[in-house]
DNA sequence: ACTATTTGTTGGTTTAGGCAACGTATCATC
DNA sequence: GATGATACGTTGCCTAAACCAACAAATAGT
């Protein structure tokens, strides 16, 4: 830790901030990072000689004294971020504090890696020539499988059919920018943490319902946990019932297995439903029961009594500050009766479950995408002057094996 | 971070390197913390200014070049290290570096709060008038039950009966020094971690069989997990029977409500024993059946199956590096047989299963002493200047609510 | 207008890590 | 055992960067 790290070190603190916070004062960062005001000021003007950000006198005047002009992210930087799914290719450029500056949805059916690589690519040069401004650093892909977060190689992604593709490896050579990989579910929670309904949540959990399963994130310490290879977060796989049904992973009652959208939608009726959908016809079923204990809320019942099992385990296991459910389980929260939420972690150890705080995502279909570029942002916010400047070359690629 | 925070937690990485290696050449320190050979040899010595460390010239000669002389803990600096348990309180005094300096077991029968405070300042004064040259730093208390992180607060020890003590305030008033505690399965985990079977590991969870049911500890990148308040770790109450037998947390299908070590002593046919007799009964009566599955491998692969259900979970949740069992589970993990061993994570997720290790803890009945007093090394390693010098009387000690 | 308050700005100070040159102890070879 | 190569400790100087104090600027309230 020399003189120049602790430089990187606070650099990169301020650039989270304004990034995250999408603008701040310098009187806040000054408050925020405990530094001198002498010493935020130089950080921010190195900043925004650098071109990361741009101040602003349009100081909402909140008090006597002199007003603290805003630091605002410099909006025409942006990383690409790539969802891929089973039916269509989801794009996107997202700017410096998280603004989803162009979006396409190219349609695609069970892309292979090629087809994927190649849309992929052709929009994102696309989606920057309509933004002459946009200047490109990066990008993330959120893919719903098994990804190794060292270098962004997708060990698996069954419903895409992709096998040991190094992914990111070749995003990164076709792009010419740094490139990394993620599980859908663990972006998905990246998002909410920055951005969503953790912020500010220094331990919470997030559990995505997706068509794919039930997928999941853990942040310990305000940080995203990987584990030892980055496949952390499968909570799908926790098991809630030993005598349960076989799950396609091979195990018997995975929460997965006997929590599904599918169960839901079809108690409510519906075939295919998206998230919007699937609450609203849930909701008016429920409404449409009224009181008296039909088979949509049977259904609800059974399921959050299973979710109940997994959490009670989460949370004993893990002490979390916040919960937060996404996709299909958001649906499903939605349409509890307040006793049936208190029932969930009333089998819980006391002292965990007293403060959790279980809360609905609240980004949307934008959250993957948020999460991919955070993912990107990441290690471009670390060392601020590293991806520019004198040793641009020396900046780690995701190698491509020979 | 100014330069005076960069000076403390260098030397907080070079003193805590000292501690966990129990010594280390500076060649090696240099290497290990990329730090100038000269900043290394300053850091140095104002560690041994300051009473921390003392260098000693024998090297073990390892080849060309000057010798680096190896630096080492003083060991006349201890903390007290205390559990209380039903029958005794285990008290020791640990030097910087780990040892066990000095332990006496005081015998107690289920021990109130008074009385296991009056013995153990009385005891820890024994202890340091028979060690003249000890000088104590602080203290940790390992407690079986429910802790408050912040301030060592213990919510709840049931099989002491305590409630809403403010365990470690009231040592610290007691002896002048400052004083931690958490709970027992925690610096169980601390001590594997830092001593044991779960050296260099940066992702491990740790389960110990206790005879209070099962505990444990999780790390993730190097560091403990608390969770929100402290309580994290409860891996015995993971529901692995939804239809299983009640737990006393109020539950059903708990861990430790199926893997325990009073139907594994009944199984062996013996009553209360301590963790060496039980594996000895369980190996000598596993013999005994040879290839026949008798009543005792009955049980064994029991628990087995069970235990697995939870540690699929776990590994898939929290994809560790290292997986460590203590206690009555290792004992029972001694006595699997290699097939059984590799059916335990045959359906977790196969790319987190595949690079886990299962390991046996490895400092026996020191493991919850060790533990406690890394608790309380902790504070004061972070800050080896701080807890001398002219700024002692700011130091945080846990204060007694008035 | 005047004061109190908060914040930005500037120039000098201090802290501590890096660096290069030099001294020193060991090993291998002749 | 001299000699050279190697690795490491030691010393003095250099520099990066955060802090500090004094001053300037902009606001709110009287």
């Amino acid at each position: 830790m020399d003189a120049s790290k602790v430089r990187q070190r606070n650099l990169a603190a301020v650039l989270d901030l304004v990034h995250r916070q999408r603008g701040i004062t310098r009187a806040d960062l000054t408050r925020t990072l405990g530094l001198n005001r002498s010493t935020i000021g130089d950080l921010v003007s190195v900043l925004v000689e650098h071109g990361w950000a741009q101040e602003l006198d349009d100081a909402p005047r909140s008090g006597v004294g002199r007003p603290s002009p805003r630091v605002l992210p410099c909006e025409n930087r942006v990383v690409a971020a790539i969802n891929p799914e089973l039916d269509v290719i989801d794009i996107a450029l997202v700017s410096l504090g998280g603004a989803i500056v162009a979006r396409r949805r190219v349609p695609a059916s069970v892309p292979s890696v090629d087809e994927t690589l190649s849309a992929t690519t052709a929009t994102i040069r696309e989606l920057l020539a309509e933004h002459p401004d946009a200047e490109l650093l990066g990008a993330g892909i959120a893919v719903p499988g098994l990804v190794r977060s060292d270098d962004g190689f997708v060990r698996l992604a069954p419903h895409l059919d992709w096998h040991e593709e190094p992914l990111a490896a070749r995003l990164a050579h076709a792009l010419k920018v740094p490139v990394a990989a993620a599980n859908d579910a663990h972006l998905g929670c990246r998002a909410e943490l920055s951005f969503g309904a953790g912020v500010g949540a220094r331990s919470l959990v997030y559990l995505n319902g997706g068509p794919s399963g039930i997928g999941g994130g853990i942040v310990i310490d305000g940080r995203a946990v990987g584990g030892a290879a980055g496949y952390a977060g499968e909570i799908g796989h926790l098991s809630v019932d030993a005598s349960g049904p076989p799950c396609a992973c091979g195990a018997r009652g995975c929460l997965e297995s006997l929590v599904s959208r599918e169960a839901l939608a079809a108690a409510a009726g519906i075939a295919h439903p998206d998230d919007d959908e699937l609450e609203k016809a849930l909701r008016a079923a429920t409404e449409r029961e009224a009181g008296e204990p039909g088979p949509v809320g049977e259904e609800v019942l059974r399921q959050v009594r299973w979710l109940a099992i997994a959490l009670r385990g989460v949370v004993n296991m893990l002490n979390p500050e916040r919960v937060v459910l996404g996709g299909h389980l958001a649906a499903l929260w939605s349409v509890t009766t307040p006793s049936q939420r208190t029932a969930v972690l009333a089998e819980a150890l006391p002292v965990s479950a007293h403060d959790v705080r279980i809360e609905v995502a609240a980004l949307g279909s934008q959250r993957l995408l948020v999460g991919a570029a955070e993912l990107a942002w990441d290690a471009l916010i670390a060392d601020p002057l590293g991806a520019f400047g004198e040793h641009r070359d020396r900046m780690s690629f995701a190698t491509l094996a020979p």
